[in-house]
Parts: C-alpha cells; sequence; structure tokens
RNA sequence: GCCAAUGUAGCUCAGUUGGUAGAGCAGCGCAUUCGUAAUGCGCAGGUCCAGGGUUCGAGUCCCUGCAUUGGCUCCA
C-alpha cells in the first residue's frame, strides 16, 4: 500500500500501481471524469500512469493550466494523426499546445486550405468516436531514432539527436499514431472533443528563417462546446476592433500603392488625434523639467558609426547614396534618435551641477523593415515617437528611471491603457556577442541595478533574455492588439556605453571628467501604434478629449438653420472640435450617422429648442440627454474634456 | 525576407465552363421640412491593382511586380 496526500491535505492508502484516475474515481465518479493529468511531487504526469510509491497528487482538470495543456496536446496529436491519414507523405515537426490552442507544423508538398482544414476536422471528429486510448513507452535514445527512421520522421530524429545521451525517450501511441513526446496526455482520444481548426500558416522549423519553412495548422479545443463557442464569438468580437479596419472605416487613415508599404497617409481626422497626443504629452514633458530639441531626420553615415548602429543596423537603414563607397558623401535617414540630441548635449562642456539633463523630441523615425514585418499602423517605415535621453549621474539613475517609469504609467493612465499592459525586464544574451557590446561585470550589475529599480517599485514583470538593445538592459511596457499579438508600447532603458562613444562627459565635484549614465525612453510610444491600441480599446468611441469630432450640430430642419450655424460657431469659438450636419434629411438619419462616426455629442436644433433657447442633447453612449441651456452643455463637456474622462 | 490568402465603383461585395461588368450603401439631382440609429424617385459613377503572355476574344487562364491581410523570422 502507498500513502497519497491530495493538496487539501488529506491522504489515502491506495494499493502500489494506481492511477490518478483511479484515485480520482475512489473520490467521485465526477472527479474522475473531470481529471486530464496531474501532478505528482509538483511533476506534471499522466493521469493514467501508475504510481509506485508514497506522494503527494494534484489532480489536473480543464480549469488548471496543466489539465488544459494536457487536453489540447492530445487536440493536437490527433490532428496530426488525421493529417497523417489524409496526407501519408507529410513529415512530423512539433505539435505543442500553447496559450488558447494548439498547433502542430508539418512538412508536406500539398498546401493545406480552409476546405483541407474542414476536412482534417472530419477526420479528427472521426478519431475522437474511435475513442483511442492514449499510451506512453519509452525507448533508449539509439531504439528511439531507429524507430523514428523506420517511420520516416527525420525531424523526430534531429529532435531525439538533440536529448542528452542518457535520456530514456518517451512516445505516446493512440491507434496507428506514435508521436515522440514528453506528455503528459489525456487517456483517450473520445475525452477530447470540441477541437476547432483556426488557420493554417507558414513557420520555419526551429523557427529559424534558415531551415525549411514548413505548414503549421492552428487550432483550439475545449472541453465545453459553450466554451468554443464563446471563444470563437469572443475573436469574431475582437476582429470588429481592429484598428486595420476601424481606422480605415472611420477616415483615420489610409494607404496607397504608389507610396508604399509602411507609409500611413494620416487623414484629417487621425492626424487631429495624434495631434491632441503630442500636445498632452509635451506638455507633460515640460512640467517634468524635460528640455525639448528639434534634430534633424538624417545624417551623415559618420554619425551612425560613432554610435554602432552602422555596423548593427545598416540593413534596416534607408541610406542616401553608396554605401560601399567610402569616399562619397553618404546619408541615412535616422533609425533613432540618439545620437542627434548627444550632439545637443555636446555642445558645451557639462557639470554635474547639469545633471540629470533630460531631452525630449517628438521625432520622426524611418526604419527599413522587411515587406513581410509591416501591420496596419504598430509597424511602420515612418512613425513619429516620444522619444527622450537622459544624461545623468550613477547617483541619479534610480530616481530618473523611476521618473520615467512614473511619466508613462500616468499616460497610460490617462489613455485608459495601464490595465492592459504588461511589464518586460528585457536583458542581454550573454552568448550572442554579434548584438551585444560591453562587458560582462557592467551588463550584469546593470541588469541588477534596473532589477532592484523594478522590485523596490513593486512592478510585476517577466524577464526575458536576449531582448536587450545591443547597448544596455530595457523594461518594455508590452500591449496586446485584437488578435493577441504582443507589442512594444513602451521602454526605459539604462545605457551605460554609448555616452563613452560619444564622449559625453561632466565634470565631476572632484574635478574628474566623468561620463554620465543615459537613460533611452519613450513617455507613450510610438504615435501610430499609440493611436492603433486606442481605436481597438475604445473601438473608435475616443474619449471626448481625444475624439476628431466632439460635437455634431443638427438641425431639424431649414427653419432651424441658421440657429443651428450660429450653435456651433459659439462652440467652435469655445475651442471644440464641431461637425455641422445641416442636410436636409430626417433626424434619425443624422443620428444613425453620427452614431456611426462616434460622436461623443449630438446637439439637436428644432424649433422647440430655439423657442425655449436651449440645445436638445444627444450622447451617444447614453442616448437622449433631454434639453439645456447651451452654456450648462458647455460647462458639462468641458469638465468632460479638462478631467480627460475615459467614460463618455 | 519566407509560407499562404486576397486585390472588381468612394465603401462592402456578386460576377457561371473565357463571350465584352452588376447590387447595396455613399455621391449628385428632384420631391419631402420631418423630433433621437436608414423618406422616396431618378442620375451618374469602373485602366476589373500594374505590366507582360496565351486566345478570335481575358475581370476570369499563365508569368512577373506592387499592395492589403493572417502567420513565421526580424524589430536599434
Amino acid at each position: 500500500m502507498i500513502t497519497i496526500t491530495f493538496p487539501d491535505g488529506s491522504s489515502r492508502e491506495f494499493e502500489q500501481g494506481v492511477t490518478a484516475l483511479d484515485a480520482a474515481a475512489a473520490i467521485s465518479p465526477r472527479l474522475k471524469k473531470a481529471t486530464l493529468a496531474c501532478e505528482v511531487d509538483g511533476e506534471r504526469r499522466d493521469a493514467f500512469a501508475p504510481i509506485g510509491a508514497d506522494c503527494s497528487l494534484k489532480l489536473l482538470t480543464f480549469e488548471d493550466e496543466g489539465g488544459r495543456w494536457a487536453y489540447r496536446h492530445t487536440a493536437s496529436h490527433m490532428l496530426a494523426q488525421a493529417v497523417k491519414r489524409l496526407y501519408p507523405d507529410a513529415k512530423l515537426a512539433i505539435g505543442p499546445a500553447i496559450e488558447n490552442g494548439f498547433y502542430y507544423d508539418f512538412d508536406t508538398e500539398h498546401t493545406f486550405s480552409p476546405e483541407d482544414l474542414a476536412a482534417i476536422e472530419k477526420e479528427i471528429e472521426k478519431i475522437e468516436r474511435e475513442e483511442l486510448a492514449v499510451s506512453r513507452f519509452e525507448l533508449p535514445r539509439a531504439e528511439a531514432i531507429a524507430y523514428m527512421e523506420e517511420l520516416g520522421e527525420p525531424y523526430k530524429v534531429e529532435l531525439i539527436e538533440d536529448l542528452p545521451e542518457d535520456a530514456a525517450i518517451s512516445f505516446y501511441k493512440q491507434g496507428e499514431f506514435v508521436d515522440l513526446c514528453a506528455g503528459p496526455h489525456v487517456d483517450n482520444t473520445g475525452r477530447v472533443k470540441n477541437i476547432r481548426l483556426m488557420s493554417a500558416a507558414g513557420a520555419y522549423w526551429r523557427g529559424s528563417e534558415k531551415n525549411k519553412m514548413l505548414q503549421r495548422i492552428y487550432g483550439t479545443a475545449f472541453e465545453k462546446r459553450a466554451d468554443l463557442d464563446a471563444y470563437i464569438a469572443a475573436i469574431e468580437e475582437a476582429k470588429k476592433r481592429d484598428h486595420n479596419k476601424l481606422g480605415r472605416e472611420l477616415e483615420l487613415f489610409t494607404t496607397v500603392d504608389v507610396i508604399g508599404q509602411g507609409l500611413p497617409v494620416l487623414l484629417p481626422k487621425g492626424a487631429r488625434i495624434i495631434q491632441l497626443l503630442q500636445r498632452f504629452v509635451e506638455d507633460e514633458e515640460q512640467k517634468r523639467g524635460y528640455l525639448l530639441t528639434k534634430t534633424p531626420f538624417m545624417a551623415k553615415r559618420d554619425l551612425y558609426k560613432i554610435s554602432g548602429h552602422w555596423d548593427h543596423y545598416r540593413d534596416g537603414m534607408f541610406i542616401m547614396g553608396d554605401a560601399d563607397d567610402e569616399e562619397a558623401e553618404v546619408f541615412a535617414l535616422r533609425p533613432m534618435t540618439c545620437p542627434f540630441q548627444f550632439m545637443a548635449y555636446l555642445n558645451r562642456s557639462r557639470s554635474y551641477r547639469d545633471l540629470p539633463l533630460r531631452y525630449n523630441e517628438t521625432s520622426t523615425l524611418f526604419r527599413n523593415e522587411s515587406s513581410g514585418e509591416m501591420h496596419g499602423l504598430i509597424r511602420l517605415r515612418q512613425f513619429t515617437i516620444s522619444e527622450a535621453h537622459l544624461a545623468c549621474r550613477p547617483d541619479q539613475v534610480e530616481q530618473e528611471f523611476k521618473g520615467c517609469l512614473d511619466l508613462a504609467q500616468y499616460m497610460l493612465k490617462v489613455l485608459g491603457l495601464d490595465s492592459d499592459v504588461t511589464y518586460q525586464f528585457s536583458k542581454w544574451d550573454e552568448n550572442n556577442t554579434e548584438k551585444y557590446i560591453g562587458d560582462k561585470a557592467t551588463w550584469e550589475s546593470t541588469q541588477n541595478q534596473m532589477r532592484n529599480i523594478l522590485d523596490d517599485l513593486g512592478v510585476n514583470y517577466k524577464e526575458a533574455d536576449g531582448e536587450a538593445a545591443f547597448y544596455g538592459p530595457k523594461l518594455d511596457i508590452q500591449i496586446r492588439n485584437v488578435h493577441g499579438k504582443e507589442d512594444t508600447l513602451i521602454t526605459i532603458q539604462i545605457d551605460f556605453q554609448l555616452a563613452e562613444r560619444f564622449g559625453m562627459m561632466y565634470t565631476d565635484a572632484d574635478g574628474e571628467k566623468k561620463y554620465p549614465v543615459v537613460l533611452h525612453r519613450t513617455s507613450i510610444g510610438c504615435y501610430e501604434r499609440t493611436l492603433a491600441l486606442l481605436i481597438e480599446k475604445y473601438a473608435g468611441a475616443f474619449p471626448t478629449w481625444l475624439a476628431p469630432v466632439q460635437v455634431k450640430v443638427m438641425a431639424m430642419t431649414e427653419r432651424t438653420l441658421e440657429a443651428a450655424e450660429s450653435v456651433a460657431k459659439e462652440l467652435e469659438n469655445y475651442g471644440l472640435r464641431v461637425e455641422r450636419d445641416l442636410r436636409n434629411e430626417k433626424i434619425g438619419f443624422k443620428i444613425r450617422e453620427a452614431q456611426l462616426q462616434k460622436i461623443p455629442y449630438m446637439l439637436i436644433i428644432g424649433d422647440k429648442e430655439v423657442e425655449g433657447g436651449v440645445v436638445a442633447v444627444r450622447s451617444r453612449k447614453k442616448g437622449d440627454l433631454g434639453t439645456m441651456p447651451l452654456a450648462e452643455f458647455l460647462r458639462m463637456v468641458n469638465d468632460e474634456i479638462l478631467t480627460k474622462a475615459l467614460d463618455s
């Protein structure tokens, strides 16, 4: 007999060799039905694996990450099994569970079409109905390789060859299908239901562009049909907020073939929002002691040679002239602002009393991104960023870093994005000497300093290796778009290297010349990207202070045209952004259009209003608000704008 | 850059085996003067992404390029 202890502290005696499923059954049949996998002494295992000794046991259901993972991982095997049945020549690569689903990579001449996915889904359902028992077995390395060679699975052979010499290699089998896999899995294909294949896409073998491109099929699976339906519906709903669609419909931006990829045209309404954001950022930065610079959009390559960008990122720059001709005068559009602002620092000699020196600039940058990288307003070849560089003494780094973070968080809060972001502490990769400059000791100490600051502030962050800038570690504030794809919105970086390269110094109190530490940071990030995220956040219904049109004034009939015009004029004099609808149309039609344009307020001027000296107010969110004197409406809207209210 | 899909009126889309382009909305005109999400009638609107090719004939088939979208890779 063995003793199994459960998470609630209770324990029970079982026969040796009992499975987690048996143990679950001993508690309740319902629990057995829900158990997908388990944790034995904290290690994820198959629920159908025999347990040999005393242990602690946690049963994993679909509610647990581990349970979902096993469920979807088994779904991915069922996908591979179905593909193998329909396309026997397909070679298997990898097929993990991921957040919200799973995928499997295949190498086959056949290109999967949406119709193919439907057929594969049918086959998966068949596999589900076949209720194939899932079993696990292990082979020594040499035998495992021979076995996969025999099955004609070269990718699996490669995977095994990378495992340690002494590893026991595990396989999972369901019916005729066998896959190299660490598990765990659900015990029977009949238990994995509600599988939906989402899309097919290309993906490089082992994630390297040097390798062959395989075909990846993405799918998801839920225990309950209703949850799958809700998930699909949520995706459809999210797509309606897609900035790329909404931003064009609302006439915020457009793209034009002959201008080129990654070069959107911001239409009046989009440009207005960016102007408002920019004013807000620049004013706030002024309050926080930043000094404004305005530096050139291009420079001779010599500048980028000093910064190191010429060596590191020449392919990513727009270069004017023959880059290979060392004699020629070659210019490049700026891909970042750092060296330009450094020149402002170098304008005269600096004292320790001058520090910290904070330069900010609303800076347009140019990066020659690869053709497949561009995406809506998220990833562009030309974009404008709220960029700043702070030169500080070592004893000021902590305070200045905190100041940068405080500014970023203030911006996020005002825009209502604060709860949508995550923090990533991006560190270097000491093995990547091609990308990173500087010595290990300095990297380590700078990273430790950043970590201490973050911990001190209680920032909840995840660490990412090999994501730092080439000159220093970053705090990246990440956000997801409607497709779930994560991008950096804001970044704060500590740079202990470029000051030396540029000969930026200050005379310290002791008379010694020293190099300042430079903080690179954005406060709101790239304006185009921020606009994209705001479109998706608010589904185009921007807070009133940001709305490109704040009030639409509508005349009820021709009798009230003049009255409506005079109301509009008064609102404009007051500084509001106003549009008029003086057309000879029914009021319901005008309201419908204004609602679709997501204009915060509609003022309706009919005979009654003219007579009563009031305006009829309609809110896009709250509907008809009745009539009020114009002055009262102005007070209401003004208050909303001044407080930058988010819930209008 | 790689793997795919898509590209037809301002927008959303239809267009059969290759036979000479259509709808709704928007626009314009006329009528209607209306009370909180679509008034009616009429008119106009197209280098079918671009360039080649096949064919008696190409929106449709083939090739190349460009752009848009979803992934992969990359992102100072």
